[in-house]
RNA sequence: UGCCUCAUGGUGUAAUGGUAGCACAGCAGAUUCUGGAUCUGCUUGUCUAGGUUCGAGUCCUAGUGAGGCAGCCA
């Protein structure tokens, strides 16, 4: 039994939530429909898992249905290759969670044309969960309605082909001046955008406009773009177009499409929620319509977000690739063991607002460790060994002492480690020369062996070099927990596995990518890469890791928690590191 | 430059005109067969100046600072 999973998830709140809650209220939509949109042209990260969280969590906490949707309106930019990664890490995060909010559609389904209020409709909704055969919505499966639509705004007066090239067209609306063919008839326009849909023009020589105004002071509303020609083939409609809608005319479509009652995005979007409306409100739509609401994208500190970043680490090789653990894409933590409860207790705890801040890592790992030390099955692991030989044991004395599994979780229960006159222990748990306050083995000192006996230094061997060879010690017999002296105390307790037991472990010890809070505030973010990001040892393990599953979470006692890695094999196991554990001691021996 | 948005301890957030609270981080202590976990306590905050009000973090005005947008990207 899993404690952590137990325990109910809280209900967050904030202003969106606030919004959502009152429209519920005043029953504004029969049902909460949200939508999580990326565009196929990279691995999610952890702020879209911030995304993630908060468009399901609202499905969830609503009653209500969050559509996975590709938003693939731009066929030069995106690649099929992007939505298997972006499937899995939605239906991972989400699991347990919200899946049974998650809103997909029939595999090769496009939207209905129905009629509502006397007035032509296209709607496509979310089939029930568990229906077999299904896949994401994508944007591009509304080409055809798009197109319809634009063709309305056209016949409605409010949209017109315009023949300015793009350097001409940023100038004119830049100055606030008038297309030279904003005054075409509609026929004219109509005919024009026919032939730009036909192929008769080369790329960049024509688009279609929206009428709106040539010199609001928001530029977004200055007769946007919203058909651009591209001679392109789309990674999911073929050869079928060659003109492609652009964000503003297609997103705001897409949600109505959907039924989509809330669309929440991030700030750098507010000042297109004019144009988001207007499209809505200009196209006299018969269904109630979708509203935006923005807020501020997460900053995460000792780390970069850009997918163009991101893709400059995997293509120049600075990590291993999108999964590599050190990413903060979801599959790359995913990958370093950390559970999705924790990144989803994470946007929990960092809240939603508009205000662009930055946070701080460390909010990242507290919950991290939070949840892992709840699930975490403890097991005892030397990274790096040192011998120990208790010389008041026999050559072949062999004794299996019992372990507590997780002390979080009685449920977890017990096992056996084996015991013998040969150990491994930590060499950081040794020192001739004990600091201040170092209470862990030292020559003539005592310190306890976890889940067995204390021990006491008696010499320490050293080789030719000078390197210490071995440390011989006593062990005294009646302190285990259960014997006569198990009560004696002494002041450290240490991990140790049994040498001729312990098996072999590859461990990767992942530390953080940069070192420094904001490695792109200024100048090249790579000149501050962590050149010890990553380092590999091979560690001494109890032998029950020989069982470790890739599902199963562990905590070497008193380092850090680890899950095995995908490249893991029987016989070769290889562990990652997620998180280490706190070091107070750490904090002391630097002062 | 124009337009938009934001501003509460070191960081992230709450307080919806009525006692400025929570989490992380930090510090101190208790406890502990993990220097983990747990428990207790502590330090630190409403950007500035005016105004409205019995009362302002909250409303108004001005200023300051920060971010966003000004792609035929999303």
């Amino acid at each position: 039994m899993n404690p952590s999973a137990e325990a109910p998830s809280p209900t967050p709140s904030d202003f969106i939530r606030d919004v959502v809650a009152a429209d519920v209220q005043a029953q504004r939509y029969p049902k909460i429909i949200t939508r999580f949109p990326p565009e196929p042209n990279g691995y999610l990260h952890i702020g879209h898992a911030k995304s993630i969280c908060l468009n399901f969590g609202i499905a969830r906490e609503f009653g209500g249905t969050c559509h996975l949707r590709m938003d693939d309106t731009n066929p030069t930019k995106e690649d099929v290759e992007y939505v298997d990664s972006i499937q899995a890490d939605v239906n991972w995060l989400i699991s347990g969670f919200a899946n049974d909010h998650l809103g997909l559609k029939p595999k090769g389904k496009k939207p209905e044309t129905q009629t509502v209020n006397g007035k032509t409709d296209f709607h496509l909704g979310a089939v029930p969960v568990g229906t077999p055969e299904v896949e994401p919505f994508y944007a591009s499966d509304y080409f055809d309605q798009i197109y319809q639509y634009a063709v309305a705004l056209i016949r409605l007066g409010k949209a017109y082909v315009c023949d300015m090239t793009p350097e001409q067209t940023d100038e004119y609306r830049r100055l606030g001046k008038a297309s030279p063919f904003r005054d075409r008839s509609i026929e004219e326009n109509l005919d024009l955008f026919e032939r730009m849909k036909a192929g008769e023009f080369a790329d960049g020589t024509h688009t279609l406009r929206a009428k709106i105004t040539v010199d609001a002071p928001n530029i977004w509303l200055r007769d946007p773009l919203i058909y651009r020609i591209r001679h392109a083939e789309h990674h999911h409609t073929g050869a079928k177009w060659c003109i492609y809608p652009m964000y503003d005319f297609a997103h705001c479509l897409e949600d109505y499409i959907e039924g989509i009652t809330h669309s929440i995005c991030t700030l750098e979007f507010e000042v297109h929620r004019p144009l988001y409306d207007w499209i809505l409100e200009a196209l006299e739509l018969p269904r109630p319509l979708p509203h935006q609401y923005e807020f501020a994208r997460l900053s995460l500190s000792y780390t970069v977000m850009s997918k163009r970043k991101l893709m400059q680490l995997v293509r120049e090789g600075y990590v291993s690739g999108w999964d590599d653990p050190r990413m903060p894409t979801i599959s790359g933590i995913r990958r370093r063991g950390v559970p999705a409860r924790a990144l989803r207790d994470f946007a929990y705890n960092i809240g939603i607002t508009k205000y662009d801040g930055l946070t701080e890592v460390g909010v990242l790992d507290h919950a991290i460790r939070d949840d892992l030390n709840h699930v975490a099955h403890r097991k005892l692991a030397v990274l790096r060994p040192i011998k120990v030989v208790l010389t008041n044991l026999d050559e072949n004395y062999a004794e299996e002492l019992d372990a507590v599994n997780n002390p979080e979780d009685p449920n977890a229960g017990t096992r056996k480690v084996p015991f013998t006159r040969e150990l491994y222990i930590e060499s950081e748990d040794f020192r001739e020369v004990p600091p201040p306050k170092y209470f862990r083995l030292r020559p003539g000192g005592e310190v306890r062996l976890k889940y067995g006996y204390i021990i006491k230094c008696e010499e320490v061997v050293k080789d030719a070099e000078g390197n210490i060879a071995e440390l011989r010690c006593t062990v005294d017999l009646t302190t285990k927990r259960g014997g006569p002296n198990e009560g004696r105390k002494v002041k450290g307790t240490i991990h140790w596995v049994s040498a001729k037991h312990a098996i072999d472990a590859e461990v990767r010890l992942y530390d953080r990518l940069f070192t420094v809070p904001e490695p792109d505030a200024e100048g090249d973010f790579k000149a501050h890469l962590n050149p010890n990001s990553l380092e590999v040892i091979t560690a001494k393990c109890e032998p029950s890791l020989a069982q470790a599953t890739p599902e199963e979470r562990y905590q070497f006692e008193r380092l850090a928690y680890f899950a095995l890695d995908k490249e893991s094999a029987p016989g070769k196991l290889v562990f990652n590191r997620t998180i280490t554990l706190k070091d107070t001691w750490a904090k002391e021996a630097k002062k």
